[in-house]
DNA sequence: ATATTTTGTTAGTCTAATCTAACATTATAT
DNA sequence: ATATAATGTTAGATTAGACTAACAAAATAT
């Protein structure tokens, strides 16, 4: 069993992999505002449990145990996210803080029920995939509405940050995921895209915005 | 802001609080699983937060504060014990350990939440009441199914042992609360009770059993 | 009334998870 | 190629919450 705070590290350690799953000790120290020394302890004790690759100076990478934990705790909160969502009726941008604090909760029947309550989603509320009862999730490949074109129609279905803040300014302008977008031009000198979609006509949206936002082309 | 830990301990204190209020130290620690030691110190801890009064050697007291704060605690796990078994399908044993984590989640909507969907309980679903959203709470004052007389028909309302095993003992025998009990005789020997209720006719229960049901007389 | 048992406290140790200060290694820039 | 900056580690301190051993007070029994 790990504790509360390990399964903290094994979440950020999954979340903040790259492509070849590594992570650097700085940018965990960052993303979870601990200390660099207080991180190595935390990693020389998840390799001793066999969570984590560690070697001094190099990049940390989970095990596959470690992938496989990392994976139950993201699926914990992200069940939690759309319970919370769809049979509490909490918005959206409401969500996150109380899924970082349930998805400690030691009961997988618990879990198990949600599930099933849940009709056994693939996704939770902000797009990002459920990992299964193994831990294993499939991402699937979204582009970037700022990488789009102009002209081009596309279906929003994720979005990147899941800051209440972000959220807000999406409900605000009536974005939600399964709109079709389509872009009508793109300013040169900002990368500020101009968009239209439901009711809304020629709404203006920051790169800041476009890059967080995830799409399919229309097909 | 209290501590899981400290969460743990004004639960306790509010649960073993005799007429008086009081609690010994030992009690308390045999309750908890905690040595007594440690348990003194949390004392002087939560006296220095004005929750307890604490005089060596001297009977533990809740303060005003503490009282309070006891009843916010014990009102999320009763609201969480309520949701879980009406929102989420559970039996009432399979509940109380689920609870005793999720009553300490810190987010108060989260809490309102459930109670609005639930429709504003007053009793959880062993029959305890809930305490409002100042820690107070109203306990009707019961009778024990033991302590009443033959003949006599009453109204379960109530079982004081929340443990699994008493539950799942209460299930196999069909007894929910809201049931009519008729008591059809009493063996002087060990006080069992031979009682009739619902489709069941002449069901056996122990003394141990039968004072641990609280039951109004039907009027 | 005194001895014994039970209850409660003090003093000091331990572990998990954090920190700071100082030092070491690796990466970057001139 | 070397100086500087960034990143990472070691050593040692701190805090919360637990423990044991030893002692002290209160309750109980003879």
């Amino acid at each position: 069993m790990n504790s509360y705070t390990e399964e903290n590290y094994l979440k950020a350690l999954f979340n903040l992999a790259n492509e070849t799953g590594e992570v650097n000790v700085n940018e965990l120290s960052k993303w979870l505002e601990i200390k660099m020394p207080t991180v190595t302890s935390m990693m020389k004790k998840l390799a001793e449990k066999k969570l984590v690759h560690y070697e001094s100076y190099k990049p940390l990478r989970l095990t596959e145990k470690g992938k496989k934990e990392a994976g139950l705790v993201i699926r914990k909160h992200r069940l939690t996210e759309m319970f919370l969502v769809n049979k509490m009726n909490f918005g959206w941008e409401d969500v996150h803080d109380i899924a970082e604090q349930i998805e400690h909760i030691q009961s997988p029947v618990f879990f198990e029920k949600m599930d099933e309550l849940l009709g056994y989603p693939k996704i939770d509320p902000h797009g990002s995939p459920i990992p299964d009862s193994n831990g294993k999730m499939i991402w699937k490949v979204y582009e970037k509405l700022s990488d789009c074109k102009v002209g081009e129609t596309v279906k929003l279905l994720a979005v990147i940050n899941t800051s209440s803040n972000f959220l807000k300014f999406l409900n605000s302008r009536e974005l939600q995921l399964g709109l079709k977008i389509k872009i009508k031009s793109i300013e040169a000198f900002d990368k500020s895209m101009v968009v239209s979609y439901s009711k809304r006509q020629n709404e203006s949206l920051s790169q800041l915005v476009t890059e967080r936002l995830l799409v399919e082309k229309d097909k």
